[in-house]
DNA sequence: AATTAATTATACCAATTGGTATAATTAAAC
DNA sequence: GTTTAATTATACCAATTGGTATAATTAATT
């Protein structure tokens, strides 16, 4: 984050753009997001917006990265505290569960919203929400990889389907809690991701 | 489905608003289908867009209920094909995986399509999603209820929890497949659905 | 404090939006 | 075939859309 007193007044701009529309891009999307619902939430003229913004399109790829970026730096500090390489993966669980219970930062999972509309309308978008899938299956390998290389996990393990089951239970689970309005439907679902950590253990 | 004979012309133009215009709301979305789009996929005027349906809202709930119930169709015809419980429930993971691929239908899952574009902007489209879940969740846990009593799955098998954890892993792995455009991931997950089935089994 | 540069606001634009009233065409009834 | 009813097309509407050019204001430099 740059110190605010080395940054112009057109990146301090340009920064509270971004952190003031994220809410509003999260819940209605691309499309069903307007200028007027942007120069609502800023309390800035269009004129403002395009002077720090090539286009409507710039603002949601930028609030795309930061609402991103928000996610991976919270999970990564979980991560960091837990002690088991079990702990760290349902670090993910949690982090995704507080998220649809959080009212400060509405609208649900990021990644799954921009995934779904952008598959077929958007290019840029979709690739942002693709590499933020490669990259979380990644992490999740890595945290895998690194749990049968100290001996708490089993070492034949398939590490990509654990990976990837991981990632669409949790996305799944975003999906049912937040649509059916019942946020126990996730726990539920995450108990599935515990008992699918479980059995890869070696004990 | 009613006899072309025996409906009215509106009945007739009706459903072919519907049916012509179910793709182009499942990959758009709502906010992103306009009513020039409709008139462009019918080749009809928006003059009789309008004296078929109320508003553009009242034409999308018409097409989820279409889109909704072609894939129910699919599902149960699958279903009756199979003998075990466990290729009934196994029909799921190949009707989401053929509809993914499908080049006459695209745009993927409508409900889940629909769960995410609604939840926080059309209650009513939102409702009618809730309850396609709740649904298949019954109908899931109906298999599996009656795979209980016919021996084919053990009595303490978490009934809901299954069923809402296939349903994410089918609903995660569309996610996954489509925006990565890697049909592969999704046969991959499918083999994690297979396997909380087979731990399901009494042998 | 004065000057210059940067930034934001305002007024404007063409096009599109969802929807309506009426005209024109087609379907249905006789 | 004629008449009536139903349906669809056309022309129109106010509002909104994403974006642009210029004016006004603020920030930065001297």
């Amino acid at each position: 984050m740059s110190n605010p007193a080395s940054s112009s007044k057109a990146e301090r701009t340009r920064t509270f753009i971004i952190e003031k529309t994220a809410d509003v891009f999260n819940k209605k999307g691309y499309a069903g997001t307007s200028l007027s619902d942007l120069t609502g939430v800023t309390g800035l003229t269009k004129g403002s917006i395009y002077g720090n913004f090539e286009s409507k399109e710039e603002v949601a790829l930028a609030v795309f990265d930061y609402n991103y970026e928000r996610i991976v730096r919270i999970t990564q500090e979980e991560i960091l505290k837990a002690d088991t390489f079990h702990a760290r993966l349902m670090v993910y669980a949690r982090v995704y569960k507080n998220m649809i219970l959080d009212p400060l930062h509405p609208g649900g999972c990021p990644i799954l919203n921009t995934a779904i509309e952008a598959d077929d309308t958007n290019p840029q978008l979709r690739e942002k929400a693709a590499k933020a899938i490669d990259s979380w299956q990644q992490r999740i390998s890595w945290i895998i990889n690194d749990g049968i290389a100290a001996g708490e996990f089993k070492a034949d393990v398939p590490v990509s389907r654990v990976a990837l089951s991981i990632i669409a239970l949790i996305e799944g689970a975003v999906m049912i809690a937040k649509v059916t309005g019942d946020p126990a439907r996730m726990d539920e679902i995450m108990r599935t991701v515990a008992t699918l950590i479980e059995e890869m253990k070696s004990k």
